[in-house]
RNA sequence: GGUGCGGUAGUUCAGUUUGGUUAGAAUAACGGCCUGUCACGCCGUGGGUCGCGGGUUCGAGUCCCGUCCGCACCGCCA
């Protein structure tokens, strides 16, 4: 028996105990007659004590043990005379009887420590070892703990988990797939799933009703702090229901968890239209913790003879609650903020309203006080508030107005951690626009429904057409989507045709989808949550991959084991494959 | 594909604006002292391909060009 107890649960009750532990070395403190060591594992940290009464073999032993010796450690339990009130075993230490070095170890590259000196790139690289420390491990026992509590929900629901292959058939929609060749079929590539979408389906057609999976799902696309290639998601499909049901059931998934996990009771969530959405913020993820929502003022800024007002398709407004007194520095970066490329608005107008009730703006020459006066009643502006004003086409000009107004809620601090609104974003659109393939392509997925009674639209204005799709929203982070699924092979036919499909390549793409249909297809309607996404929220952070246990980086690389690699002419060989690279690496 | 920031001791960083003696600090490591520490304290020692390559210069960590790597973002991500 390695150990007895763990480094975390002895407590005063264990007084003169005897006990065995095992565990890493965080520190050793020699203070000359007597020595500290502190025993870790991922229960905690005990206290070992030696000193003039211990014996003659440990204290030789002690010499030659460093930081991260894995060891195994005899005493008695023994209360402490200097207690330490921030760990829970700080109350008892044990004399040591003996040691053993079950495993030494070279110095650690960067301090295992609650604050490491390790910069993220080299804990990387040693993520065995940055998984030692606390605050990484506690990330992955929060996932474990959502995990359980997503399991347990829908369990009770009569949600049937279900796993679905992951070596499937690349589709051309959508992101772009992973492809594996296969030896057995020379010339012919697996792809790994986006998302198990049509097996779920699938499911549903063989009347599974209610499915729910854990699944790692893949994306050959570039990688942000939020964007990992493989990535997990919660994916759920139900029969039988309307939107209003999928909604309801995973509200309350949702609720659980926050409840269950982090204690905390969330309110119902709001509904939004996209097009709300857009309008008011900017965007289709807004953060709704904090109000500075757009305006639009095109009515009543243009005819001014202010030409980049008069020229522009829209004009909006926000009101930067309390900023009168920015200074002309503060203007300035912001207007630089808006300029910069990522963000490419033109320029930045500001009125500011003073406390005496009149305002001094950059276009003063153009606007009377009367003016100005409108615009800060459109904007609900006060005495003492500014307001921020961008022109141009309508998208762009929302897009930036909704970044300026995360900015500066982020100066603000009105985007307060630990504080969660979560809403639902309803009626996307079906289809969008694609400048490069000059076609709509579907905004959420091909499978998805249109509202009913936007179907004639389909043929007429098919950018009009409202989808039955929903995004769960919290925090301005997009967590989950889902639609109303097709269901019916005609009208599945007929959205492959908008999309520029000939029913020949739908046939070949998608054609085991339409014959399922064919043989008594449910209604049914899905869901999937980033499950990532959802971990680094609860946790606090902003990147996904602190609640990943070996993440990849920026360039989709595990700088652990230095993948992906290049593999061995006999590997390619037996997969019948010949690398002819652009620029020519050597194998 | 693009933009920005960064790469200096095992590690985290300063030094680069304005080129100039032997490249510093903290921390870690090692040695010594210390009986109640828990970020122990004190004294000492060792530790550098300034990412890499080229150029300018009497002289480059510092300026220029190229390149590699990391991070954030834009495009992209049904």
């Amino acid at each position: 028996m390695y150990r007895t107890h763990t480094c975390g649960e002895l407590r005063i009750a264990d007084l003169n105990t005897t006990v065995t532990l095992a565990g890493w070395i965080q520190r050793i403190r020699d203070l000359g007659g007597m020595s500290f060591i502190d025993l870790r594992d991922r229960y905690g940290i005990t206290q070992l004590v030696v000193d003039e009464n211990t014996g003659k073999t440990v204290v030789e032993q002690l010499g030659r043990l460093g930081r991260e010796f894995v060891i195994q450690a005899k005493g008695t339990v023994r209360e402490r005379s200097s207690k330490n009130k921030n760990i829970s075993t700080g109350d008892i230490e044990i004399a040591l009887t003996k040691i053993r070095v079950l495993s030494p170890s070279l110095v650690p590259p960067f301090t295992i420590q609650e604050d490491t000196d390790g910069g993220d790139d080299l804990r990387m690289k040693y993520r065995y070892l940055d998984l030692r420390r606390s605050p990484v491990r506690d990330n992955l026992i929060l996932r474990a703990k959502m995990a359980h509590s997503v399991r347990s929900y829908l369990n009770s629901l009569n949600f049937i988990e279900t796993e679905t292959p992951v070596l499937i058939k690349s589709t051309p929609e959508g992101a772009r797939d992973f492809v594996v060749p296969s030896r057995m079929n020379p010339g012919e590539f697996y792809a790994l799933p986006q998302s198990p979408q049509i097996f779920k389906q699938l499911l549903m057609v063989a009347g599974f009703d209610r499915y729910y999976q854990i699944v790692k799902c893949f994306r050959d696309e570039d990688l942000r702090a939020d964007r990992q290639p493989e990535f997990t998601q919660i994916d759920c499909e139900m029969s039988f229901v309307e939107q209003k049901d999928v909604l309801e059931t995973f509200e309350g998934l949702t609720k659980h968890m926050f409840k269950d996990v982090l204690n905390i009771e969330i309110s119902d969530f709001p509904w939004m239209p996209y097009s709300e959405a857009m309008e008011k913020y900017g965007s289709d993820k807004p953060d709704i913790r904090f109000e500075m929502l757009i305006n639009d003022i095109s009515e009543i800024a243009k005819g001014k003879g202010f030409s980049m007002f008069d020229s522009a398709e829209y004009i909006g407004a926000i009101n930067a609650t309390g900023c009168g007194e920015y200074t002309r520095k503060q203007l300035d970066d912001l207007t630089n903020w808006v300029k910069r490329p990522q963000i490419g608005a033109k320029g930045l107008v500001y009125i500011k309203c003073n406390e005496d009730g009149s305002f001094k703006s950059t276009i003063d020459k153009y606007f009377s006080q009367d003016d100005l006066a409108k615009f800060s009643v459109i904007a609900s502006a006060k005495p003492g508030d500014l307001i921020l004003i961008i022109s141009g086409d309508r998208e762009h000009t929302l897009k930036a107005l909704g970044e300026l107004r995360l900015e500066l809620g982020n100066q603000l601090g009105l985007r307060k951690k630990g504080i969660f609104k979560p809403l639902w974003v309803v009626d996307f659109p079906l289809l969008e626009w694609n400048d490069e393939t000059q076609r709509f392509s579907a905004m959420h997925h091909p499978f998805t429904s249109p509202k009913p009674e936007d179907i004639p639209l389909l043929d007429t204005n098919p950018g009009k057409v409202r989808a039955n799709a929903y995004d769960l929203v919290i925090n301005g982070v997009e967590i989950g989507g889902g639609s109303v699924r097709i269901f019916n092979s005609e009208l599945q036919a007929k959205m492959f045709d908008k999309l520029g499909f000939t029913p020949e390549q739908a046939q070949a793409q998608f054609g085991f989808l339409m014959n399922a249909f064919k043989y008594g297809a449910p209604p049914h309607a899905g869901i999937a949550f980033g499950f990532d996404r959802l971990v680094s929220m609860f946790a606090g952070l902003d990147s996904i991959r602190d609640v990943i246990a070996f993440p990849k980086n920026n360039s989709g690389r595990d700088v652990m084991n230095d993948s992906p690699a290049p593999i061995t002419l006999e590997q390619l060989e037996e997969l019948n494959l010949k690398l002819d690279l652009k620029d020519k690496k050597q194998i």
